[in-house]
DNA sequence: CGCGTTTTTGAAGCCCCTCAAGTGTAGTGG
DNA sequence: CCACTACACTTGAGGGGCTTCAAAAACGCG
């Protein structure tokens, strides 16, 4: 049976098939879960590790103006904040985007494989510098960059990541994201999204098929972006 | 002797004597370094561990088309990437923004802390999860707020910061960024956070002294930005 | 004292927002 | 099978916040 979070975690580092068994086994305890369910809510006490099996989701926070910013996608095999347990409460919420398939790892169970397995613990230190990196780029691209850049650089990245989960080929993969979300990760408005992705699919750097955005040509969407895939520790394009 | 590092992590986690000892002598290795010197560049294989112990740097980005964005400012006390040894290179840079004393610890010390230390490595912890906070702040702020409260944001940011490090009371503090480093760290240009913090000057939320900017109202600044402090785990005020 | 950098101020323009209305499209229930 | 509803998407018109360009004043450092 696949599990997308050892696969990850097995994307950055070897595993033997006893760390195999041990994250699997890990990952027990799931649950199915609606779209747009909070799993999570600012100022909770976090009470486990989730982990992303099947489905997306998001992080965010509400602005006292009730406005929201999403401030990180999760895919399958992400998961968060194995640390969080040492502090008080979530600073942000963690939502699913769409149905989704959640599981659920005691602050306990993670301890234990970070004491006893030091591989899979490098691996942890990886992905959380990875996600680190994702915020960094995430800040320079609603800094320095314009709509249209911005737009193609998330793009990008989520076509990277995704690639390396093995949901993107041949330059070719599925967003499951409204323009409301995207508008609400971008600081744009979902009118200017939308705008943007008329003039993107004009351009032929994607499609919109059955309600989901289809991204059809990478290199294109780099172009525009001027994306650089360093800071994913991850190649755009597979080396040969 | 006062060591700034020594005095952050104490702020995560009590110390014995013995943890005292030996992360000041961690730090033995200190370079003075003048302003606007890059510690490592974007692209480099990472060495060691910066601590800053005087004086401010930055995480920085710079664009294809020339642009700089700032991601992160470090104050005395921080430090960078204690597992940065587990990635190739470097995704961003850092350069002091002052003249500093920076500490420089090798890899083997960090890890033989974590491995010996168990508060110390919490308090390791800790950090990194603030720092991330921190982060997602900084795209709220972009994402969401307009100049005004974005500039306010970043100072009350930076004054619980420097609090927390002695460097702030009474409502009151010292930060010495030029505005072209603050339009950098913001997405704005110089031009318009000069006509920001004229404003805020003229509403008696901060002043201008000797080249330095001076925080001299945080409630005042808090209100314009709507800030909330959860998400660096301190707080503005001192509770009594 | 002189020079480079930062700060300041003005004027014009554009990118993106706001407001508004209309068009799909999927799911629901009669 | 077709209202009916709830969203998401689309498109237009007008406005405002921030940028760009330009130039002068003030500062700080050798």
């Amino acid at each position: 049976m696949p599990n997308a979070f050892v696969d990850k975690i097995r994307s950055y580092v070897p595993l033997t098939p006893e760390d195999v068994l041990i994250l699997t086994a890990a990952c027990e305890n799931v649950r199915k879960v609606p779209a747009r369910y909070d799993l999570i809510r600012e100022g909770d006490k976090p009470e486990s590790v989730f982990v992303v099996l099947e489905g997306w989701a998001c992080r965010y926070k509400i602005l006292p103006e009730g406005g929201r910013q999403i401030v990180a996608f999760l895919i399958p095999g992400d998961f968060c904040d194995m640390h969080v347990s040492v502090l008080d409460e979530m600073d942000h919420s963690i939502a699913t985007l769409t149905s989704a398939r959640i599981a659920m790892i005691s602050h306990r169970e993670i301890e234990a494989l970070i004491d006893s397995r030091p591989s899979i613990t490098k691996a942890f230190w990886r992905t959380q510098l990875v996600d680190e990196g994702v915020l960094r780029a995430w800040i320079v691209s609603m800094g320095r960059r314009d709509a249209h850049q911005r737009v193609a650089h998330l793009l990008c990245e989520l076509y990277v990541r995704l690639r390396v989960i093995g949901l993107a080929v041949n330059g070719r993969c599925e967003i499951p994201l409204t323009q409301i979300v995207l508008a609400d990760s971008l600081g744009l408005t979902p009118v200017h999204v939308n705008r943007v992705l008329r003039r993107l699919r004009e351009a032929g750097a994607m499609t919109n098929e059955g309600g989901k955005l289809v991204i059809v040509n990478v290199e294109q969407l780099a172009n525009i972006a001027g994306f650089d895939d360093n800071y994913l520790h991850r190649k755009l394009r597979r080396v040969a």
